[in-house]
DNA sequence: TCATTGGGCTTTTTT
DNA sequence: AGCCCAATGA
């Protein structure tokens, strides 16, 4: 029966048995972690706890989704269907859907992302006649934000002397104000940002204890994954939520508590004895992911640090290959040693793409990395970054939708009030935005009663404004009786803002174009999958429920599978792969320059580094460049301290050998690209400058306005042909193939690779 | 009111 | 080098 117990190791089991009281699990890197955690709630549920009960808190929607899947292979889909697991940040929004109308908020609330807040903060600023390069509204939002996680309120704020002293003191003595505003302006737009969802839940705990009680009742097993990086505002809704059952078993390692910038507390679980005193201990040592050398070199790395639980993570895996250790002389260098090594190992020992990780502190370094395996055709994969959701032109439809649900969405309203363009201009906006602070009503508002309220609104305008208001409205009404899928294809047709986007001819906009077709195919997978379940609901009000929480890592694509993950060590965590690169092996860069002032700091970074190690099984590999592109310009650099604490024992200094200067003439081939990597030789300044590489792929012709004309195939397509395709922009034809009907060309496109099109069904023209 | 251009600023990490 | 914003002209 539970057969599941006899796959853990001691420590293991002995954790995923303990099903009541306090309990902290200590998990080293690569220790079964996630299998503890599915297995003990396996095992409450095969104990009679009904799944409804519990509550488990994960750190991505993504290990929520995988967990639930894995938990519903041992008691069945239907069963794990009924466990709340989630985020902090879902499973709360979620409860502020039905209980958030108690503290003021009503039921279809909104959700400000960064970008939103940003926004609104900026307005702010720019209100209060403040300068806005003291007042940096990237800053003052950060403040806002660590304020909020510390659950400190506008008037906790204005109380302690010490934070406003403090404010004063960076020149911000007006901070708490613009706080203040910034909350009433979210309150007003019915809008919660991320840090609310939070905040809110507390004050809606605190506040109603019979909501509090309820929740207790509900919620009577409580886990937590990556409790190392829970902050101040979620510990406190665990430790009220947990306080009438306390069966509460927080996960985590406070070697991997990577995320103190954004209000993170190790304390919590550095604490956790402190707050529970009966609470038992489990640690989990034995490291399975990876090789001896990494786990001993990881080891040796965290040794440094000062603060930190007592623990030995070892291995009984093999020692394996030492950590490489690369030095590349320019950034793209960097990229194209990185791209070489990859597609070498993999042709070697057969490893497929997706085995293949690289791993850069900060995401402007990905460029360099794309170009490299760009150019040599291998399949890539970026995470996050520029997520889909954030993108100008999906954010710009989600935006009809969020006003369509809540009218008084201002941020929303903004972006698209004259997007697309409808006359409606700046003067007209300033005077509704007065209007709506004079009378505490939102702008929305403010334009249905336009016409009794003298705004000095030209009739051409208002009439504007007017056919405007009613639109939104129209929408509305089909809002029930419409499934999401349908509202979107209505919304975008009606407001016109798919002609808007057909009217950009060039690759950009038509890659955005593809991009909402995109995101409306995604609608009609959901409304199908609503469809399906018993108790689905397929409106467009569900659907934006859960949009503003997700992240590109929780979209599955399939066409993903078996692709090299690019990504930040920070995106890293909890993932695991074959072979790891991580690049950027700089003093300035990793350790990052912001970062090595104070001393907890820089043990951050230090732990960020022992995540980075600890992502591989076989084999690790650090590179670094003496120049590199910053800020536009080439900055020298020089080796990163954490290479040195690793130790020479684990590490394999082997620089590949020297790669004879090509001379100008030889035009590189793209397969000679990198295959090996300059030793130190700089090019000498007397010769001719070498020309990087760094370029992209060659530049193809530019289209002239002149040759571009539409030209139905008869057979005229020959090789060597500049062809512009609709979606895909300007390529180079390398074959064709095949007679009539049939005919197909192979084009190798300047961003898209390589790929076979078959002539009948593509819009191409040739350009030269 | 809208489109274009030039200047300034940016780069830490993200739910 | 790229992005966003503000100022400028049509």
């Amino acid at each position: 029966m539970a057969d599941y117990l006899d796959t853990l190791n001691d420590a293991q089991r002995v954790a995923v048995e303990n099903l009541e009281g306090p309990m902290l699990v200590i998990a080293g890197a690569g220790s079964g972690k996630t299998r503890v955690l599915t297995y003990r709630i396996v095992h409450l549920m095969n104990n009679g706890v009904d799944p409804f009960n519990i509550l488990s808190l994960t750190f991505t929607n993504k290990a929520a989704k995988e967990m639930k899947q894995r938990i519903a292979l041992q008691v069945g889909r239907s069963e794990a269907k009924n466990l709340w697991m989630g985020t902090f940040h879902s499973v709360f929004a979620k409860i502020l859907r039905s209980e958030g109308h108690r503290i003021g908020y009503p039921q279809n609330y909104t959700i400000y992302d960064a970008q939103d807040a940003e926004r609104v903060i900026r307005g702010i600023i720019t209100d209060m006649n403040l300068d806005k390069d003291i007042y940096k509204p990237k800053q003052v939002m950060g403040r806002i934000s660590s304020f909020k996680n510390s659950l400190i309120t506008v008037r906790a704020y204005n109380n302690q002397p010490d934070l406003q002293e403090a404010d004063a003191a960076a020149m911000r003595p007006r901070t708490g104000e613009i706080y203040k505003e910034y909350v009433d302006r979210c309150f007003r737009a019915g809008a919660m940002d991320f840090d609310d969802l939070l905040l809110r839940t507390n004050q809606l705990l605190n506040q109603f204890p019979e909501v509090l009680a309820q929740y207790q009742d509900r919620f009577r097993y409580i886990m937590v994954d990556e409790y190392q990086d829970t902050n101040h505002s979620q510990y406190s809704i665990v430790k009220a939520l947990a306080a009438r059952f306390e069966n509460l078993c927080v996960v985590g390692d406070d070697a991997q508590s990577i995320y103190g910038f954004r209000g993170a507390n190790v304390k919590n679980i550095l604490e956790f004895k402190k707050d529970y005193p009966s609470m038992k201990m489990f640690k989990l040592e034995q490291n399975y992911r990876s090789t001896n050398n990494i786990v001993q070199a990881a080891n040796n790395v965290i040794a440094n640090n000062r603060e930190q639980l007592e623990k030995e993570v070892f291995t009984a895996n093999p020692d394996g290959e030492a950590i490489k250790v690369v030095r590349t002389v320019t950034d793209s260098e960097e990229g194209k040693y990185v791209a070489s090594t990859i597609f070498e190992t993999a042709m070697d020992q057969h490893l497929e793409w997706s085995d293949f990780a690289i791993l850069y502190r900060t995401n402007m370094q990905s460029r360099a990395l794309e170009d490299a395996l760009r150019r040599r055709d291998m399949p890539y994969r970026i995470y996050g970054g520029l997520s889909f959701y954030q993108r100008k032109e999906i954010k710009d439809v989600l935006s009809y939708f969020r006003l369509i649900i809540n009218h008084k969405d201002e941020e929303a309203l903004r972006r698209i009030i004259n997007f697309p363009a409808r006359g409606i201009g700046k003067t007209t906006m300033d005077r509704l935005t007065i209007a709506a602070r004079e009378n505490t009503m939102s702008i929305f508002n403010v334009i249905e009663q336009a016409q009794n309220m003298s705004l000095g609104i030209n009739a051409g305008t208002l009439r504007k404004l007017e056919a405007f208001i009613l639109m939104i409205k129209a929408f509305n009404v089909q809002i029930d009786s419409l499934d999401a899928f349908q509202m979107a294809e209505s919304v975008v047709k009606t407001t016109g803002l798919v002609k808007e986007l057909q009217k950009d001819s060039t690759p950009e906009g038509v890659s955005r174009l593809d991009n909402v077709q995109e995101l409306i195919n995604s609608m009609k997978k959901f409304t199908e999958d609503q469809k399906e379940l018993a108790d689905g609901d397929d409106t467009l009000n569900t659907f934006m429920e859960d949009v503003a929480l997700l992240t590109d890592a929780d979209k599955e694509d399939p066409n993903d599978m078996n692709k090299v993950s690019l990504m930040t060590v920070h995106t890293s965590k909890g993932l695991e792969f074959s072979h790891v690169f991580i690049v950027g092996m700089e003093e300035d860069l990793f350790p990052s320059g912001l970062s090595i002032n104070t001393r907890s700091e820089l043990e951050e970074e230090r732990r960020l580094f022992y995540v980075a190690v600890t992502r591989a099984e076989k084999q690790a590999y650090l590179s670094y460049t003496q120049s590199r592109y910053r800020w536009g310009k080439v900055t020298e650099a020089e080796p990163s301290r954490f290479i040195e604490e690793i130790g020479d024992d684990y590490l394999d200094y082997s620089t590949p050998k020297s790669r004879r200067s090509r001379a100008m003439g030889s035009n590189g081939n793209d397969s000679l690209f990198g295959n090996e990597v300059l030793r130190s030789v700089k090019p000498q300044s007397g010769t001719a400058p070498v020309k990087q590489n760094s370029k992209s792929i060659r530049k193809l012709k530019p289209v002239s306005s002149m040759s571009s004309n539409t030209d139905l195939f008869s057979g005229n397509l020959n090789k060597g042909n500049i062809v512009k395709h609709q979606r895909f922009g300007l390529g180079e034809v390398m074959m064709v193939e095949g007679v009539g009907v049939n005919q197909k060309a192979s084009i190798r496109f300047e961003n898209g690779g390589l790929k076979k099109i078959l002539l009948r069904f593509s819009k191409l023209d040739v350009v030269g």
